[in-house]
DNA sequence: TTACGAACCGGACCGAGGTCCGCTTAAATT
DNA sequence: AATTTAAGCGGACCTCGGTCCGGTTCGTAA
């Protein structure tokens, strides 16, 4: 019953030397060929070869395609994370509910803006998409906000609408396909928390 | 150049004899393999070899598999498209836009509830997602309604938000995979349409 | 009726994601 | 150093969506 040292540095503990090694080389490899040919063109058995590891190798540690453009993509989600969950205002704690969840859809919007090739490829199957460890993180978050600036409204329902109009593919129809640019994206989405959060009755 | 007759009844013209038999053909095969063994098992190779036609043939005919659900589904389509077009209030003309927006997305929610095996296994690739013909004409009617009920606001994302609560995956994840009755989404849609939709900045 | 050409057909073929299983090797134990 | 064992490895293999192209058939027009 071996016992293992835990991970270098940053990510899930408990790998063999040789295995960390692998999955360095994989990560490495695999963003060298989306810089070179597109997150959309990535074929795993490419991956594999350019690693110099068998393709079993690659699916045993990131599981499958949206697993490996995932761990390309971790760095930046912890940073994002971090930045809403405990940065400085108005994304982290001290501005208002609302304010906060304005700062994170411009946020947000701005970062899949610039990962859109990467995001787009690492969008999981229909069954996984809403389950997806990172996709979790931000819904509690926008939840957690929500409920503090409705607390009589249905929270998770509208935090999913509220995620709906962040996500990747949207962003990516909005902007690429229908050719608007970033800024309305941002307008639009002060304008809907605006609506949503909207709690008074009055007149 | 031959000129080739009109379609037998429902769909689009222009087919030669044999083709839209073997139309016919792969509809029924899909349909009846879809009732058997579900619509997310169901492989284009089977449905050929069931109408007793090549594969070739199935692609040409539907292009790719979400063709061919998309096929399956046209007839609920039109039938709704035709309801909240042509028929009676509070879906068809003569109601409010803000009581129609909220009859609508109450009917597409039941809908979906009903076929959403079929809806799931069709849904588009990434690219095409939001420019299938299907939900390009939905999308299209909710803009109509919300340019009339919030003239001021920017509809096109509005209405982007709320087909986003409509859509297969996110209903399929609340009711089957968070277990929530469907009667909860419907109270949420109303609640979204009233938030979206309030118009005065009283006070 | 015959001849013609466009539309159609079928199934061999390809690429890529994902699985499997016998072999190898790192690491803990003695 | 020798032993043990679980974790790791690799690449053959499978499935399935999608393409291709030589042969066939339908519909038309002479």
């Amino acid at each position: 019953m071996p016992l293992l040292a835990f991970g270098s540095a940053d990510d899930e503990p408990c790998l063999r030397a040789d295995a960390a090694r692998n999955r360095a080389r994989l990560l490495e490899a695999a963003a060298c060929l989306v810089r070179e040919q597109g997150a959309a063109n990535l074929t795993m058995e490419a991956v594999a070869a350019a690693a110099s590891v068998g393709k079993g190798t690659v699916f045993r540690r990131f599981g499958d395609r949206t697993g490996l453009l995932t761990a390309l993509l971790d760095h930046s989600e912890k940073k994002f994370q971090a930045a809403f969950m405990s940065g400085p205002p108005p994304l982290g704690p001290g501005a208002g509910p609302v304010e906060r969840l304005g700062a994170f859809g411009v946020a947000l919007l701005r970062r899949t803006g610039d990962e859109l090739e990467l995001q787009l490829a690492a969008e999981p199957h229909p069954e996984r998409r809403f389950s997806a460890a990172p996709r979790r993180v931000l819904h509690g978050h926008v939840v957690l906000l929500l409920r503090q600036a409705v607390p009589a409204a249905d929270c998770e329902l509208l935090a999913q609408t509220l995620m709906g109009y962040l996500s990747p593919v949207l962003v990516h129809h909005l902007t690429r396909q229908c050719g608007m640019p970033l800024e309305r994206l941002e307008a639009g989405w002060l304008d809907l928390v605006a609506r949503v959060t909207r709690t008074d009755f009055c007149c």
